[in-house]
DNA sequence: GCATATACGACTTTTTTGATCGTATTTATA
DNA sequence: TATAAATACGATCAAAAAAGTCGTATATGC
């Protein structure tokens, strides 16, 4: 949640970016959070770089960069320790296997890893939020092989 | 590690396959997962048909179907729950999410569950069985935009 | 009958995650 | 300058999940 938690936030900042700070109390009630454990997440933000703060009245959040300098993929990254979906294929969280030199499926998380890293690297926080939500079809309409479930 | 573990022995069985059963113990020296933790994972397997085993001396598990029958897909299925990278964009382990109508970077998840499924749920036991092991180069070469790490 | 397998539930330990609390500090403004 | 409203931040806690262990029952081949 930790991760999910600060894009959300993160994004709600990009739609009011230029338009002075947003009280963490806001955010925690627009984004369906915990504003206790918002906090922490804020903070981490905070010395991340992306975001800064106000304190006092009409104090808030808001973003330190533009949306169009912050990659998704910097962020989960941050959060999650990496965007691989195995500890074996990671570069910033690499842990050795012993099973590495005949290991066969790794290959199959490793172009995983690449797919991923293509596509949330290149997601700028801007560029994500000029989409369109998903609509439910979407996530209902599977293109496997075998139409299974996902 | 679950999964992994099981993969790990799915592998083992496949490079095994037609040459008779292997005991547990041989699997659990050969692919470095403790014995007992894998009595449970090998169980599992064997309740979702595919592996079977024979007790007794010259007992062991094996393969219960072809490994050209078996997706990685299932497999992990089966064991995370789903292949997505979160549940509000997975079909198997679905779970609704507040935000869901408006928000922005659901959409992007939904394009990795896409590649991800395409990949997992169209490579059997065999063919992956048939690739090389990763090279380290492999792993260090990112060709995300920044080159940064992963 | 004995050695060697799997079968399987109960249990323990460790790690991760999610969340709360108390209190200090900063700021705008009345 | 008092006060209300905001962030700052370490301490702590609880629940859940994951990882791993144990004891013992049962099946099989020789
Ligand atoms: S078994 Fe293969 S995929 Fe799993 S951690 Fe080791 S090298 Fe990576
Ligand atoms: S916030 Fe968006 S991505 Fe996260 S769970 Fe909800 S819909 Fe999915």
């Amino acid at each position: 949640m930790r991760t999910d938690y600060a894009l959300r936030a993160l994004f709600t900042l990009v739609e009011a970016y230029g338009r002075g700070p947003i009280p963490i109390r806001e955010l925690a009630r627009r984004n369906d959070v915990p504003k206790r454990f918002l906090e922490h997440i804020m903070l981490d933000l905070k010395n991340l770089g992306w975001v800064d703060s106000l304190p006092g009245k009409a104090g808030g959040y808001f973003l330190a960069r533009q949306p169009t300098e912050i990659m998704m993929g910097e962020v989960v990254r941050c959060f999650d320790g990496y965007l691989a979906p195995i500890a074996c294929v990671s570069v910033t969280g690499y842990k050795r296997c012993t099973q590495e030199s005949f290991c066969r499926f790794r290959r199959v998380f490793l172009d995983i890893r690449n797919h991923v890293t293509r596509v949330m690297d290149r997601a700028s926080l801007a560029t994500v939020f000029a989409g369109a939500p998903v609509r439910d079809s979407e996530v209902a309409n599977v293109d496997c092989i075998d139409g299974g479930g996902i």
